[in-house]
DNA sequence: CTAGATAATCAACAACATTTAGTATATCAC
DNA sequence: GTGATATACTAAATGTTGTTGATTATCTAG
């Protein structure tokens, strides 16, 4: 196993509050890690922005332009344009000309699109259970106390924030 | 703005819980996508995998091998050699050959390493600021109490995987 | 000393995302 | 129609990460 030694310098002052701040960046790489390696499986062969870009497009019922697209999952539009492509190969979006304004091209999920990304959220639910199958019923408890105290935490740390900008 | 057409189709069924899981993908995606940003800054110039890979380092007292580190930031030896190098380069680690053990390389964070991670922080922390800035107070409680209960839910959701395992 | 294991790196390559700049097409204002 | 603008795509170049398999150096067991 891998040992850990922490540092206790006088001056630098670890705080508690640091510690915690580095677990939560951390669980957020491994998190994000995870889910990489999800999407890598062989069922899914996505990207992560391919996911989001994905899942962005999942609920709408009508088609959306690349533009409004680029914006919303904050990619340029150069770079959604090779993503679209993908996921088009992989024939989960289909791309139709906007019959108005023909310079637009509109995205839409297809069916196979929308299953897939059901199956994925089936998956990551799955994994997350998974992550969490050997602790106790009472350290699970313990944890989201801690996670609830927390954001009470960053609740506090915002009001401060807040206040001190609106006083 | 984008124009947002939510689909109600009786087959399929798209609950709020649907919704809010959209919602937490969504928000974990902007966040990511963010952070990388704030990465690619002119003051710190570095990628996701660098800056975590920084963050596992930074509280250490003691320089890690290069192999502990690997399994400790999911990243393959390989893989990691090339991050290392990029961290190096940059003057935020330094590695060290094991006296005992020469074929072992020991990596350990630079001061300046230590003080980027702090400056790194710090700006994280500004921009989640920001981020929340334009709520209301009140809107920002609602929040919360929102995040508490989606947590809440979380945990009976793994209560339940967990009962359900070891009954 | 030798054989084999171990640690890290290297080499070669593929995939992806990203940027910049340029292009084709279509729309709109006039 | 003409010129300006908008929309999406393309091309080319870059950087990072990742994989696989070989390589180098070192240690350890016998």
């Amino acid at each position: 196993m891998t040992q850990v030694h922490r540092e206790q310098h006088a001056e630098g002052e670890r705080t508690p509050f640091d510690e915690i701040e580095r677990s939560l960046m951390q669980i957020s790489w491994l998190a994000q890690r995870q889910f990489m390696q999800l999407l890598d499986d062989e069922r899914f062969r996505l990207t992560v922005p391919q996911f989001y870009t994905l899942l962005h497009l999942e609920p709408l019922t009508e088609a959306c332009k690349m533009s409004d697209l680029a914006e919303a999952t904050h990619q340029s539009a150069a770079s959604l344009t090779g993503v679209v492509d993908r996921l088009d190969e992989k024939q989960l979006i289909e791309r139709v000309r906007d019959a108005k304004d023909r310079r637009q091209v509109m995205v839409a999920v297809t069916t196979y699109g929308r299953e897939l990304v059901a199956e994925i959220k089936q998956a990551r639910r799955e994994q997350m259970q998974m992550a969490l199958a050997h602790l106790a019923e009472t350290e699970i408890e313990a944890l989201m106390l801690l996670l609830d105290r927390v954001l009470a935490g960053m609740a506090r740390t915002l009001e401060r924030a807040e206040g001190g900008r609106l006083a």
